[in-house]
RNA sequence: GGCGGUAUAGCUCAGUUGGUUAGAGCAGCGGAAUCAUAAUCCGCGUGUCCGGGGUUCAAAUCCCUGUACCGCCA
């Protein structure tokens, strides 16, 4: 039995996110964990909220809350939305958790010891109506190239120049529209990237079997121009871990707080301890510690690329920095991104589908297969309504519902809702075994490369291979005159429904589900031998007729929803 | 401006270390069957493998160059 700790990205906790960010790391993750579970494998599988930062503290003050409940009430909602897709977290935890808290301070003073934390005196915009300072985007003003009334004080969106805020003509806060701005000196904490520099070159040089995404990307902040920088960890404000030295206080960090991107990853390890005080396990340390019993643990972590700077270099930096035994990743598996009918999903600007409309239309499964079977990872992909109508009818309605439904309502026409007797496998039957055993095998290889599009394929191969059997088998044609040979095709087919919704589970868990329940089968054990799992209903034994698993989007829904899904979500 | 990724049939994509007539699903056309959600099964592709050079006995696959889209960085 393997050991698989899974990680995905943790989502910010500012709102509810759409389905590019469902695709591009939560979904993946966890068809992954559910698959390494269903064959037997021991799979811890984290995920979080990203709750520090401005943004959050921004959208709690439009929402006209404290940000502590903000955060509360919006993690609660994204747990309730993450159940309704059927993530199987372990534990979906908070990055400001006070587990967090401690062990994000001790990994500041581990990287001090070490020698990797170095103390960086710069200038900040400080706003006097916001009692606050202001990050450089948050401040705007008059571009002194162009002249563009709008630009931010990190670029110009209308002619691209990169800027300082002090550049800005007439510049002001964008939170409150002040002018009240001053530059004010402060003191921040840098962690040494540079000097880990061979060390995590040496280390993304061994992962050969990474997605070229996550290694490019990686090699290009390593090598690109001076190479990997240093990179500020704290920041003047309220809303995050408070800097400290472990449990000792941080002379000249009083009223600073960790940046963000800092504490995000390390949520990933507290996590696990929230798991255990949340009483749902009781060591994390054998999941974390290659000291204590996670030498024999496989990490993977899912994120899309956006993130695999953040997870190729600064987190190992302080992983590998801190110069204790913690578990650090094997396998990154990172995506492109997912675009709405011709231009991107946007948070900010809410363009696209979110999960928790998604969800108010369809059933989870439909969206987990389409996403899945069309997962950004070579390159990235596109949601238009008119392919996702076609994938969900046909894949899951005709091929595999259809399928389910031709069987049972045969069977039960025949012989009753009862698995019938009789009959011996000819040449038919050899056939079908031996194709299922090699398509099941290439099923298994695909998942566990990660490859989720081509798993995706493979499975519906699967689902295919049981149409064929039944149309050369024609059980209606040979049950006039040989009502027997009849029975067992139809005791095949029965039990393909059976093989069909263990092997589906990892991609649609709830028709899974219903497929089992419907076959009466208590037995989850993934099968190995196809043979052997021929006779999981056994003649005999009753089951029933399932309710169609899928229903088919109507051109009605499809252009409905198209058009409820064209404007912009307020 | 620098770098990276991607460009393959109408659509979505596969194409391993260069090697026989470039593949799959969907859509389309034709046929079979009628158990089933008018579902299923079988058959049907003369595609400038983005353009242009080059290396090679041989390139979608390697090199150079140009173009387009996406992203990262400055």
């Amino acid at each position: 039995m393997k050991r698989i700790l899974i990680t995905s990205a943790i989502p910010y906790i500012n709102g509810i996110k759409h389905l590019g960010n469902l695709i591009g790391s939560q979904l993946p993750a966890d068809l992954f964990a559910r698959y390494h579970r269903a064959r037997g494998n021991e799979v811890m599988f984290l995920c979080a909220t990203d709750e520090h930062g401005t943004p959050a503290e921004l959208a709690a003050a439009k929402a006209g809350k404290p940000v502590e409940k903000f955060c509360a009430e919006m993690h609660t909602i994204q747990a309730k939305i993450a159940l309704g897709f059927r993530l199987s977290f372990d534990h979906f935890g908070r990055s400001s958790s006070v587990q967090n808290r401690q062990l994000t301070q001790h990994f500041a003073a581990r990287l001090a010891d070490e020698g990797l934390i170095r103390e960086v005196d710069e200038q900040q915009v400080y706003s006097h109506a916001d009692k606050r300072f202001l990050p450089d985007r948050y401040i705007e003003g008059t571009c002194p190239n162009c002249g563009y009334s709008s630009a931010r004080g990190d670029q110009c969106e209308n002619c691209t120049k990169q800027l300082n805020p002090t550049d800005l003509i007439d510049p002001k806060s964008s939170v409150s529209g002040s002018t009240d701005l001053e530059v004010r000196n402060t003191r921040h904490l840098y962690l040494c990237q540079s000097k880990m520099r061979d060390t995590l070159n040496a280390w993304i040089d061994e992962k050969v079997d990474w997605p070229i995404l996550t290694t490019s990307i990686a090699k290009k902040w390593l090598n690109d121009g001076d190479g990997l920088q240093d990179r500020g960890i704290t920041r003047d404000l309220d809303w995050g871990v408070p800097v400290r030295k472990g449990e000792a206080e941080w002379p000249g960090m009083e009223d600073k707080v960790f940046y963000v991107w800092f504490d995000a990853p390390i949520e990933y390890i507290a996590c696990a301890r929230e798991w255990v005080d949340a009483g749902k396990g009781d060591n994390w340390e054998r999941w974390w510690r290659t000291d204590k019993g996670a030498n024999d643990v496989t990490y993977y972590q899912f994120m899309g690329k956006d993130n695999v700077p953040f997870h190729t270099l600064s987190f190992p930096a302080t992983i590998l920095g801190s110069g204790e035994p913690w578990k650090l990743v094997d396998y990154i598996k990172s995506f492109n991104y997912l675009n709405y009918d011709g231009g991107q999903f946007s948070t900010s600007q809410g363009r696209g589908i979110f999960m928790d409309q998604a969800l108010e239309i369809l059933p989870p499964d439909y969206w987990r297969w389409w996403l899945l079977s069309h997962a950004p990872e070579s390159s990235d992909s596109e949601f238009t309504w008119e392919n996702f109508q076609a994938g969900v009818n046909k894949d899951l309605a005709d091929v595999l519902g259809n399928f389910v439904s031709r069987v049972t309502k045969f069977c039960r026409s025949k012989f009753g809702e009862i698995i019938p007797s009789g009959g011996t496998y000819g040449h038919l039957e050899e056939d079908l075994f031996s194709n299922l055993q090699n398509r099941l095998e290439a099923y298994q290889a695909h998942m566990e490369a990660v490859d989720v599009r081509k798993s995706a394929a493979e499975l519906r191969a699967i689902w295919v291979l049981g149409n064929e059997y039944l149309q050369s088998a024609e059980p209606w044609a040979v049950y006039k005159a040989d009502s027997e040979a009849a029975a067992m095709i139809v005791r095949v087919s029965l039990n393909l429904i059976a093989l069909y919704s263990q092997l589906s589970s990892p991609f649609i868990p709830d028709a899974s589900s219903q497929m089992r329940v419907a076959m009466g089968i208590d037995d989850q054990a993934w099968p190995i031998s196809i043979i052997d799992a021929m006779d999981k209903c056994t003649e005999g034994s009753t089951f029933t007729v399932p309710e169609n698993l899928f229903n088919k989007i109507s051109d009605e829904n499809r252009e409905e929803w198209a058009i409820k899904f064209s404007g912009v979500r307020d």
